[in-house]
RNA sequence: GCCGUCGUAGCUCAGCCUGGUGGAGCGGCUGACUGUUAAUCAGCAGGCCACAGGUUCAAAUCCUGUCGACGGCGCCA
């Protein structure tokens, strides 16, 4: 019987036999002993090897076995302060499965030679920590809509018109037509909830944006929710606890992985503790101006301008009421908001600790006018969007909804100064590989 | 799209300013060592100096162009 790394490492099994397999993660050695480190998902152990506790052909394979090595080992686990985490086995038994070439991977590695070997480097400790924690944000994605009602409901990924933006949109080939790669499950959704009322995804996403940052991918997952009946204040909230949730149950169950990653857990426990404030647009650049920054009105918050805003909280910030022009063409007019100029009913979440967006949503406009109105300024035909526009004749109703770019949760989640290592294998302006 | 940085051994880099026989560390291989934590010591192998032109007696080094990578901005999640 084998056992997970992280089992035996413990008082439980000082002394006993045990079996375990995975892989050689570090390797030192000498004529008549070597010390061969290993990992499997669950954890590292240091293994000692003496001449003379196991057959010798077992013992010169140990010597020969190179970094990533494949191998079952039994023997005896011993608690040692030499050994690092205070427990190794001793073996008796060394079985190399597999023997590794030289491991392109080794300790001075620059961020292009990782990415260039990705496959190889979601082996590394930090890339299974990350990949742990992502495991958990999705799963409570999943826990939190299905447990306040929502129905999971899938969009086509392959779309014939545009939402965010027509200038970034991945063309595909379709037999004798062209098509698109989804950038948002909206308009479909917009359609769910005529049926189920309170919907959500977690789908990929693919914007041709020719953003060359560390916030931005062309392939990335998105947490999005449409609910009927739902308008902008209710919607706010919904965010605001759905993040929340997250964020506990990260704490409650990769405590080891945001350790390992050296993430200040304090970071994350104030964000619990605290309602998460809103504000809007206009009353941001009040914030901004005390400050003594030049902003004018009517134009989008810039990455700096987001960042100063961010510097006054420390949880997430809904900003609300954008000014209606900058604003995708579904985001409607607020008729009672005050504000300098005509605002929508929208909103973003900003992340603290450098004011990444985390979230984007808003209230849909219902009236058939005013979207071919917007739709015509953005350069697109109404007529495209007849499924969209009979949606506003066959009962109509007030709606809203969001989507949580996962990626960048868990990059501000992970403290990670880049979004690709929050994903297995980046897409980005410059690679496809591996 | 704009701005910036960088392409030299399998990896990380020095050398370039001031042109004159290509260097180090790590990794690999061989050998020594029975407690290593990025082990140590001795030796060996490993290079179209991104590519293409140009200047020069002579170019990794100076000039021009191309390609590639990375980062910042804008835009977005």
């Amino acid at each position: 019987m084998f056992r997970d790394i992280a089992e035996i490492m413990s008082k439980d099994f000082d002394g006993k036999e045990v079996s375990i397999r995975g892989w050689i993660w570090r390797t030192r050695g000498s004529g008549k002993i070597v010390f061969p480190t290993m990992r499997d998902p669950s954890g590292v152990i240091q293994v000692t090897v003496k001449k003379g506790n196991l057959p010798d052909e077992q013992f010169d394979g140990a010597l020969r076995a190179l970094i990533e090595s494949s191998v079952e080992i039994t023997g005896t686990v011993k608690a040692d302060d030499r050994a690092p985490g205070g427990f190794e086995i001793l073996a008796t038994g060394f079985n190399v499965v597999g023997f590794a070439d030289a491991y392109p991977i080794q300790k001075d590695q620059s961020e292009e030679w990782l990415r260039e070997n990705r496959h190889l480097w979601i082996r590394s400790r930090k890339m299974v920590a990350i990949m742990k924690i992502r495991h958990t944000v999705v799963g409570a994605i999943h826990q939190y809509f299905r447990e306040h009602g929502y129905y999971e409901f899938d969009p086509p990924v392959l779309q014939p018109n545009q939402c965010e933006g027509g200038s970034t949109l991945f063309e595909v080939k379709y037999y004798d037509m062209k098509t698109y790669l989804s950038q948002t499950w909206q308009l479909y959704a917009e359609a769910g909830i005529f049926a189920l009322g309170k919907i959500y995804d977690v789908a990929p996403t693919f914007r041709a944006e020719k953003s060359k940052t560390s916030r931005h991918l062309c392939e990335f997952w998105m947490a999005e929710m449409e609910a009927a009946w739902m308008q902008l204040p209710e919607v706010t909230e919904v965010a605001k606890e759905e993040i929340k949730f997250i964020i506990s149950e990260v704490l409650k169950n990769n405590r080891a992985e945001l350790e390992l990653l050296e993430r200040d857990l304090s970071k994350l426990e104030v964000c619990l503790e605290k309602p998460f404030p809103t504000i809007t647009y206009t009353e941001g650049l009040e914030m901004l101006k005390k400050d003594g920054m030049k902003v004018e009105w009517g134009k989008d918050l810039r990455t700096l301008e987001e960042e100063g805003i961010m510097k006054h909280f420390d949880t997430p910030v809904v900003v609300t009421h954008y000014p209606k022009e900058i604003m995708a063409f579904y985001k409607p007019t607020d008729p009672s908001a005050k504000a300098p100029g005509p605002v929508a009913k929208c909103f973003d979440m900003l992340a603290p600790e450098g004011g990444m967006e985390i979230v984007g949503g808003s209230e849909r406009d219902t009236d058939i006018a005013e979207l071919s109105k917007y739709l015509e300024r953005d350069g697109e035909n109404p007529a495209n969007y007849q499924f969209y526009m009979d949606l506003r004749k066959y009962g109509s109703v007030p709606h809203s909804g969001y989507g949580v770019g996962v990626e960048r949760l868990i990059q501000w989640i992970c403290g990670l100064d880049n979004i690709k290592d929050t994903i297995a294998f980046p897409r980005t302006t410059t690679r496809i590989t591996p």
